[in-house]
RNA sequence: GGGCGUUUAGCUCAGCUGGUUCAGAGCAUCUGCCUUACAAGCAGAGGGUCGGCGGUUCGAAUCCGUCAACGCCCACCA
C-alpha cells in the first residue's frame, strides 16, 4: 500500500462520514445495553456555526464516541431552537429590506415568511456539524417548534395553568422598545453608561406655604423671588411627565420642611404630593426622589404602596405618548436632550453632574430596556425551584467545574417569577382563549377551549369565532426547558419506551452563560414532569476568545470561520486544537497555532503508520530488543489507559488528550518504534510486527473520540476489514486497576534505561560523535536494569559492548544515572578541562544538596515530629548524595592525574 | 454594594487531603542535524523568589489572614 508522506484530511473525511451514515452507526434504539444520552443544546435554527459551537460540539462528540466504544448505547440527539426573538428580528430585517413592514402583515402572512426563512436557512448549522464529525443520530433531529415539541409545550402550559402556577397580570416588566416585547429578567444585560445626573427644581405649591421652615439641619431652597422649591436628582428627566409624587426619607432632616407639602412638576405644572418612605437614600443626590410609577421598578413599588396614580408616558416603541402631554411622538433619548435645554431655559434646572450608572439593555436587540407596566403571563417559580436546588446541592446532578454550584444556588434561592409571554408572533402561541366578556380559558386546542368556555360561561351557543386567542407567544426557553423530555416525547406519551430508556440523560455540555436561562429551568422541568433529574452531569465549557483574550465577535472580526479552519487543518486537527487548551469552565484563548499542532499530530500518526506498514515481514526470530520493547510498551499502554480513564471520569478532557498525545508521540513514536525498527532494508519479524499493529490499534481507539477521521482511515488499513466494520463499533476495553501498580513499576524501571540512552546521546552531541559511530559503555557496578535492557541500550545508543568494571576507566566521558556511574571510553577525544569543570559543577551542587539534607536531619524538631517515612527518605537522600559525592571526587582526582 | 473565581516558565495551563531531587507539561525559544516514517520532523538545552506582605508548621506553590491586579455572577440607590 502506498501512502502519501503527508496526511490529507480532505481525502478521507467526507468518505468516512458518509460511511458512518450509510451504515447507521450513529443511530440508537433502546436495547439491553446501558444507555448514554446527550441532548444537543439546540442552536438557533437560522444560526451559523461559530467557534463556540465548535468547542461545545467537539466535546459532546468526544464524550459520545467514547461512551459508544465503552459498550454503551450512545445516543446524541440533535436539533435546533426556533429562537423566538432572534429569528423574528432577522425576519423583520429581511422584510424591511424588501420594503415590507411587519405591521402591514397579518400574523399568518408574517408566519409564512418566517417559516420560509426557516426552511431556507434552517438546519444549515446541523449540516456544518457533520463536517466536524459530530456523531448525532440525525434521524432524531428535532426542532423546538415541530409538531411534537409544540404539542408538549402547550400541554405543559395548560398543566401548569391548571396547577395554578401560571397566572396573568399587570406587572412592571422589561420592555424592549425595538422588538416591542416584554423580556424576562435574564434577557436584560446591564452595562455601565456615562450619563448625567440632572438636578431639577420642583416648586412648592403656593397653597400650602412653607412657614414651618428653619429647623436644624434643613436644606431649604428659595429662588430670587423668594419662592421655595425642592431639588430632585434624576438620571431620566424625560420621565417627569409621568411623575406622580416626590418622596423623601422621614428620617432626613434636610428635607423635613417638605413633609406634607405639595410640589409642582417642572414644565408639566402638575401638582403632586410629597410622600415619605425609608426606601429613599438620604445620601443620594438631595435625598429627594421623583416617583414615576409607570417607568421605574422601584417607583412602581412606591406607587403601589401609596396608591399613587400611574401615568404611562411612553408608546411601545419608546416614543412619548399622548399621556405625556409634551414632546408627543419624540423618541425618549431625543426628549432627554431637548428637555434639558427646555428646563434650563425655564430656569428649572439647578445643575447637572457627570454620573455613571448601570443601564439595562436587551440581550437581543441591544436597546435600552424600558421598565413598563403591562399585562403578561407569569410562571411561579418558588415551588419548582426547591427540588431543582436540592438536586444540585446534593450532587445528584454534578456540575463541572463545581464552582457553578454557588452561582446556581444564589439564583435559585432568590428566584423570581418568570415572565413567559412575549409580544411576538414567531413562537408557540399562548393557548389562552378570551370569551366575549373578557373572561378566558386555557386549553391545548381551540376545540377544548370552546368546550371549556361553554362550561365556564354557561353559554352553549358560543362558537369558535366568539373566542379570541391570546396574541402573545411564549418565551423561547419555555420550549427548550422541556428539551430532554420532549425529545423523547415524554410529555405527550408519558412513560413511553424511549423516555424510560434514555431519560435521565447522561451529560449536558453547555456554556455557563445559559445556566439560568436553560440549565436551571431544565432541571426544574425535569423534576416536575419526570420526577427525575434531566441529566446527571453538566459540563460547562468556557467562552472561546481570541489569543488576546477578547470575546470573538463579528464586529471585531476576530472570529475565524470554523469551516475554513477545517479546510486548512482538517476536522481532526481543529478538534484537537480546540481541545488542547479547553479545561472545563476555563475560557479558551483560541489560537490557530493550536490547530497547527493538531494537524502536525495527525501527520505524526499518519507517518508512524506509514513506517509500520512499510516494513517487510519475515518469519524470523524476534530479536531480544524487540521483545523487550513490546513488553515495555504493553505496560506503558496499561498505565496511560488507566490514567486516561480517570481523567475522563473527571471530565478533564484536555488532559486526557495530552496524555494520549504524549503516549503516541513520545513513547510510541520516539521510543518504541525506534526500538523495534529493523535495520534499513531488513524485514521485521512477524511477531513484533503483529504486536505492533495491536498496539497501534489500541492507540487509534484511544484517539478516536478526539480524532475520528484519521483513526477510522488508519484502522481500516491495519487489517482487511469487512464492509460495515468501523473503529466506532470496536470496544475500548477497560484496564485492570489491579495490574496498574506493577505496570507503573515496570514503566518506571525503564525510565532509567531511557536516561542512560539520553546520556549517551548527550555525550555524542557534546563530542560531536555521529550516531553511526559505535561506542562502548562501561558501568561501575552490576546494574540489573541495564543487564535486562542491554540489547535496547545497544541498539538505541549504538553501543558495541557493555561491560561492568570495578575501576574507573581513564580517558572516558562519564555520567551518572541514579547512583550508578557510566563511562564511555573516548581516549583522545576527552577534553580534560571541560570534563573537570562539568564534574566540579556537579560536585558543588551535590554538596549543597547534602548540606540542606543534613541541616534538616540535624533539626531535632524535624526528627521528632516528622513521620518516619519522611525521615527515612531524607536518610536515603543523604546516602545517595554522599555516594555521588564520593565518586565525583574520585573522578576529579583521576582526571587531574591525567592533566 | 454582595458573592465567586483566578494570579505558577515568554504563552496556555497541571500541581488532589502540606513531605520522593517538587517546582512540572504542551507550545514557543535556543543549539546541532535534510540520519530513506515524518523538517508539519529528529536529537539535545536553557527558562519561574509559585502576585505582595504577614502567620501556622519541623516543613508551605499547597493551610490561615491581609493587600493588590484581573475576570465572572448577582443586586431596585434614583
Amino acid at each position: 500500500m502506498e501512502l502519501a508522506s503527508k496526511y490529507n484530511p480532505a481525502e478521507v473525511e467526507g468518505k468516512w462520514y458518509q460511511y458512518w451514515l450509510d451504515h447507521k452507526l450513529f443511530s440508537s434504539k433502546p436495547d439491553g445495553r446501558e444507555p448514554y444520552t446527550i441532548v444537543i443544546p439546540p442552536p438557533n435554527v437560522t444560526g451559523v456555526l461559530h467557534m463556540g459551537h465548535m468547542l461545545n460540539n467537539t466535546i459532546q462528540d468526544i464524550l459520545v464516541r467514547r461512551a459508544r466504544m465503552k459498550g454503551k448505547n450512545a445516543c446524541w440527539v440533535p436539533g435546533t431552537d426556533h429562537a423566538s426573538i432572534a429569528t423574528e428580528a432577522k425576519v423583520v430585517n429581511k422584510l424591511a429590506q424588501q420594503g415590507i413592514k411587519k405591521t402591514d402583515l397579518t400574523r399568518e402572512e408574517f408566519l409564512k415568511h418566517a417559516w420560509d426563512w426557516t426552511e431556507e436557512h434552517g438546519g444549515i448549522i446541523l449540516k456544518q456539524l457533520r463536517q466536524l464529525g459530530a456523531s448525532c443520530d440525525w434521524d432524531r433531529t428535532a426542532f423546538t417548534m415541530d409538531e411534537e415539541r409544540s404539542e408538549s409545550v402547550l400541554k405543559v402550559f395548560v398543566d401548569l395553568y391548571n396547577k395554578g402556577l401560571i397566572y396573568r397580570g399587570v406587572r412592571m416588566v422589561n420592555w424592549d422598545p425595538k422588538a416591542l416585547t416584554a423580556l424576562s429578567d435574564e434577557e436584560v444585560v446591564y452595562k455601565e453608561e456615562h450619563s448625567k445626573l440632572y438636578y431639577l427644581k420642583y416648586y412648592v405649591a403656593e397653597e400650602n406655604g412653607t412657614e414651618e421652615t428653619g429647623a436644624e439641619g434643613e436644606v431649604v431652597h428659595r429662588d430670587a423671588e423668594g419662592r421655595y422649591y425642592a431639588v430632585v436628582a434624576t438620571t431620566r428627566p424625560e420621565t417627569i411627565m409621568g411623575d406622580t409624587a416626590v418622596c423623601i426619607n422621614p428620617n432626613d432632616p434636610k428635607n423635613r420642611w417638605l413633609s406634607g407639602k405639595k410640589v409642582i412638576v417642572p414644565l408639566v405644572n402638575r401638582t403632586i404630593p410629597v410622600i415619605e418612605d425609608e426606601y429613599v437614600d438620604i445620601e443620594f443626590g438631595t435625598g429627594c426622589l421623583k416617583v414615576t410609577p409607570a417607568h421605574d421598578v422601584n417607583d412602581y413599588m412606591l406607587g403601589e404602596k401609596y396608591n399613587l396614580p400611574s401615568i404611562d408616558i411612553f408608546n411601545d416603541n419608546g416614543t412619548l405618548s399622548e399621556a405625556a402631554g409634551l414632546y408627543i411622538g419624540m423618541d425618549r433619548f431625543e426628549v432627554r436632550k431637548q428637555i434639558e435645554t427646555d428646563l434650563a431655559s425655564a430656569n428649572l434646572l439647578e445643575k447637572t453632574e457627570a454620573y455613571t450608572n448601570k443601564v439595562g439593555f436587551s440581550e437581543r436587540t441591544n436597546v435600552a430596556i424600558e421598565p413598563k407596566l403591562s399585562m403578561q403571563w407569569f410562571l411561579k417559580m418558588e415551588e419548582l425551584a426547591k427540588p431543582a436546588l436540592e438536586a444540585v446541592m446534593k450532587d445528584d446532578i454534578k456540575f463541572y467545574p463545581a464552582k457553578y454550584k454557588n452561582t446556581y444556588k444564589h439564583w435559585m434561592e432568590n428566584i423570581k417569577d418568570w415572565c413567559i409571554s412575549r409580544q411576538l408572533w414567531w413562537g408557540h402561541r399562548i393557548p389562552a382563549y378570551f370569551l366575549p366578556g373578557g373572561d378566558y380559558v386555557v386549553a391545548e386546542t381551540p376545540e377544548k377551549a370552546l368546550k371549556l368556555a361553554k362550561e365556564k360561561s354557561g353559554n352553549q351557543t358560543l362558537t369558535r369565532d366568539d373566542l379570541r386567542q391570546d396574541g402573545d407567544c411564549l418565551d423561547t426557553w419555555f420550549s427548550s426547558w422541556l428539551w430532554p423530555i420532549s425529545l423523547f416525547n415524554g410529555i405527550n406519551y408519558p412513560g413511553n419506551e424511549e423516555i424510560n430508556y434514555y431519560y435521565p440523560t447522561s451529560d449536558l455540555v453547555t456554556g455557563p452563560d445559559i445556566i439560568f436561562f436553560w440549565v436551571a429551568r431544565m432541571i426544574m422541568a425535569g423534576y416536575e414532569y419526570e420526577g427525575k433529574m434531566p441529566f446527571r452531569n453538566v459540563y460547562f465549557t468556557g467562552i472561546v476568545r481570541d489569543k488576546l483574550g477578547r470575546k470573538m465577535s463579528k464586529s471585531l472580526g476576530n472570529s475565524p470561520d470554523p469551516l475554513e479552519l477545517i479546510d486548512r487543518f482538517g476536522a481532526d486537527g481543529v478538534r484537537m486544537g480546540m481541545m488542547l487548551s479547553a479545561p472545563a469552565g476555563n475560557d479558551i484563548l483560541f489560537d490557530e497555532t493550536l490547530c497547527e499542532q493538531g494537524r502536525n499530530f495527525n501527520n505524526k500518526i499518519w507517518n508512524a503508520f506509514r513506517l509500520v506498514k512499510g516494513w517487510k515481514v519475515a518469519d524470523i526470530e524476534q530479536p531480544k530488543y524487540a521483545k523487550l520493547a513490546v513488553e515495555w510498551f504493553a505496560d506503558m499502554l496499561d498505565k496511560v489507559s488507566l490514567e486516561i480513564e480517570n481523567l475522563f471520569d473527571k471530565y478533564r478532557l484536555s488532559e486526557a488528550l495530552m496524555a494520549i498525545y504524549k503516549l503516541f508521540w513520545d513513547e510510541f513514536s520516539s521510543w518504541y518504534l525506534e526500538m523495534i525498527k529493523p535495520v534499513y532494508g531488513q524485514p521485521i519479524d512477524r511477531v513484533t510486527y503483529l504486536q505492533t499493529l495491536d498496539c497501534f490499534e489500541i492507540l487509534l481507539k484511544q484517539l478516536h473520540p478526539f480524532m475520528p477521521f484519521i483513526t477510522e482511515e488508519l484502522w481500516q488499513h491495519i487489517d482487511e476489514r469487512q464492509e460495515n466494520e468501523s473503529i466506532m463499533t470496536t470496544r475500548l476495553l477497560p484496564v485492570n486497576p489491579a495490574t496498574y501498580e506493577t505496570s507503573c513499576a515496570k514503566v518506571k524501571r525503564f525510565e532509567e534505561v531511557k536516561e542512560i540512552i539520553t546520556n549517551i546521546r548527550n555525550v555524542r552531541a557534546q563530542k560531536n560523535i555521529a550516531q553511526k559511530e559505535l561506542l562502548e559503555l562501561r558501568v561501575m557496578d552490576d546494574n540489573r536494569n541495564l543487564y535486562i535492557y542491554e540489547d535496547v541500550v545497544k541498539k538505541l545508543g549504538n553501543i558495541s559492548s557493555v561491560e561492568t568494571v570495578t575501576d574507573k576507566p581513564e580517558g572516558a566521558a562519564s555520567f551518572m544515572v541514579g547512583t550508578t556511574e557510566y563511562f564511555i571510553p573516548l581516549e583522545s577525544m576527552i577534553n580534560v578541562e571541560e570534563e573537570l569543570a562539568k564534574l566540579e559543577a556537579d560536585l558543588t551542587y551535590q554538596e549543597g544538596f547534602l548540606q540542606s539534607v543534613l541541616k534538616k536531619l540535624s533539626n531535632e524538631k524535624f526528627v521528632s515530629k516528622a513521620p518516619a517515612n519522611v525521615i527515612e527518605m531524607e536518610h536515603k537522600k543523604q546516602a545517595d548524595a554522599e555516594s555521588k559525592i564520593a565518586s565525583l571526587k574520585e573522578n576529579i582526582a583521576a582526571l587531574k592525574k591525567l592533566s
